[in-house]
RNA sequence: GGCGGCAUAGCCAAGUGGCUAAGGCGGAGGACUGCAAAUCCUCUAUUCCCCAGUUCGAAUCUGGGUGCCGCCUCCA
């Protein structure tokens, strides 16, 4: 079976073959720890997970790097801007080591609660200012680079593909239109490699031009090679990037190698809120403690994300959220009827056919969603047996779901709650309809729903309804 | 100003030339139940923003229109 992944380099949909099979190189743009990623953030990291897992269950060997961003992001000027570490330090009077480490530990808290894999290697900037020292000299020892006052710039003039990812044609672009352009620069899409720090600058670094620190693309560069082995079979990243980020690696790699280092490049759509963007002045920027604050299930969004195509835009709304969390109850309610099903003899060939099916989905160019109805299929159109749930766990390794840890949810009650859910049984068994409906209702305000069933009264916590 | 994307049921969304337009949520009806809930069954887009065209055939291709969104700053 063939995996087709689409290339944001060709715009199509190309057959994957990677340098050395079976490994594959994959690399993803991390985050940069000086503020909460938000959902929006995180929908790009449930997407190179999904990647890798449908890697890792074509049965490629993945080697996975994500770097961390901890260094080396303006403010808001490109020249005249302070590092946002920066300014977080400050306003918080924290050193942007324990910010950057505060914030790197979130995400990965966050990360796991969507049940997204941690990368093979992590690599923050800030270990790595020697490598990206060494890249910007060959830079410059190669005359692709050039030194001016404030700092080193790539010369993209020294690069004739310049724009050819994400087709700008350089002439075209209104310059400096929201920018200003630092008139020392050769042309104003040039970009820093090595800035040199004002005194007060508390991340600084040594090199050969004086303290300074890191440019904003030269990490995954740097990184990326030494950790990739000098080749990146897919790099991945939000369609954010493809503008100027991937852009800027492309050049200065070619720069440094000589030659394109990187295979395809992947980019995942935005998440909108309200069908608009996201952003901390509209009110609607939202982290995954949000969605849990408002007694949503991780699991749930990453259900919302992973029933979209990665390249489509998502919007994300509470309603649609509140469908999720329903589909994945009961999706687990599912399951575990699976779990607790016998063999069945003959369920082979259909069990064939729903393999071959699902990895027809995820093969090309990982169309998640239509993997998961397939999923329903099997879930509402077959008799419960242990096949089919071998089967469900077999594909859950690329869903994520966490399908072999699925329980009902049995969460604490108060004394007060279980007395009156006893009270309650009492009097049903007493027929007094009209006392055990009263309890039922009164332990509905309170956020418990009961179900009578063969086995006995079950009861679930409801979440309580919005604003 | 430049570039790009999208428009499929109340909501979230698959599908990009040809059997009956996936799936989930919601809604309706039925079974079950003391009544419910949960579960199960059935139904829920004669039609894919509008108009014109190409074609034996289009949600899918072409042209035009309308609407929405994004990017052009180191925001995924």
């Amino acid at each position: 079976m063939e995996l087709y992944i689409f290339n944001t380099k060709s715009r199509k949909k190309e057959k994957l073959q990677p340098q050395k099979p079976p490994k594959v190189g994959l690399y993803t743009c991390g985050p940069t720890v000086y503020d909460y990623a938000h959902i929006g953030n995180m929908r790009a990291y449930v997407f190179s997970d999904t990647l890798r897992r449908v890697l890792e269950y074509n049965d490629f060997q993945l080697h996975h790097v994500m770097n961390i961003t901890d260094v080396g992001h303006l403010v808001s000027d490109a020249d005249e801007g302070e590092d946002k570490i920066v300014v977080e330090a400050r306003k918080k009077k924290k050193s942007p080591y324990e910010i950057a480490d505060f914030y790197t530990d979130i995400f990965f808290r966050h990360a796991r609660k969507l049940n997204i894999k941690d990368p093979s290697i992590t690599c923050k900037a800030t270990d790595h200012i020697q490598e990206m020292i060494d890249f910007v000299k060959v830079l410059v020892d190669r005359g692709h680079a050039y030194e001016i006052s404030d700092g080193i710039y790539f010369d993209i003039s020294t690069f004739p593909d310049y724009g050819k990812l994400s087709g700008i044609d350089l002439e075209e672009q209104q310059e400096g239109a929201r920018v200003e352009v630092n008139p020392e620069k050769k042309h104003p899409a040039d970009f820093a490699l090595w800035k040199k720090a004002p005194k007060n600058h508390i991340m600084q670094w040594p090199s050969p031009w004086g303290m300074g620190y890191p440019g904003w693309h030269i990490e995954c560069s740097a990184m990326g090679l030494k950790y990739l082995d000098g080749f990146f079979d897919i790099h991945t990243g939000g369609v954010d990037h493809i503008p100027i980020h991937h852009e800027n690696e492309i050049a200065q790699n070619w720069g440094y190698t000589g030659t394109e280092v990187v295979k395809y490049w992947m980019h995942s759509e935005f998440l909108q809120v309200d069908g608009g963007k996201m952003a901390k002045s509209l009110g609607n920027f939202f982290t995954l403690d949000d969605i849990e604050a408002r007694g949503f299930d991780p699991l749930a969004f990453r259900y919302l994300l992973l029933n979209a195509h990665y390249r489509k835009k998502v919007n994300f709304t509470w309603e649609a959220l509140e469908g999720a969390q329903k589909a994945i109850d009961r999706l687990t309610e599912h399951v575990l009827k699976f779990r607790e099903a016998p063999a069945k003899k003959g369920c082979g060939p259909r069990l064939q056919k729903y393999k071959e099916k699902f990895l027809e989905a995820i093969n090309d160019d990982l169309n998640v969603p239509r993997a998961i109805a397939l999923v329903w299929d099997v879930l509402r159109g077959e008799e419960p047996a242990s096949e089919y749930y071998q089967f469900l766990l077999d594909v859950d390794r690329v869903l994520g779901f966490g399908m072999k840890d699925m329980e009902r949810k049995e969460e604490e009650i108060s004394a007060e709650i279980r007395k009156l859910i006893e009270r309650r049984e009492e009097a049903r068994n007493k027929r007094n309809w009209e006392e055990a409906d009263a309890i039922r209702d009164q332990l509905l305000e309170k956020g418990i729903r009961l179900m009578d069933t063969p086995e006995g009264v079950r009861w679930e916590r409801i979440r309580k309804k919005e604003e």
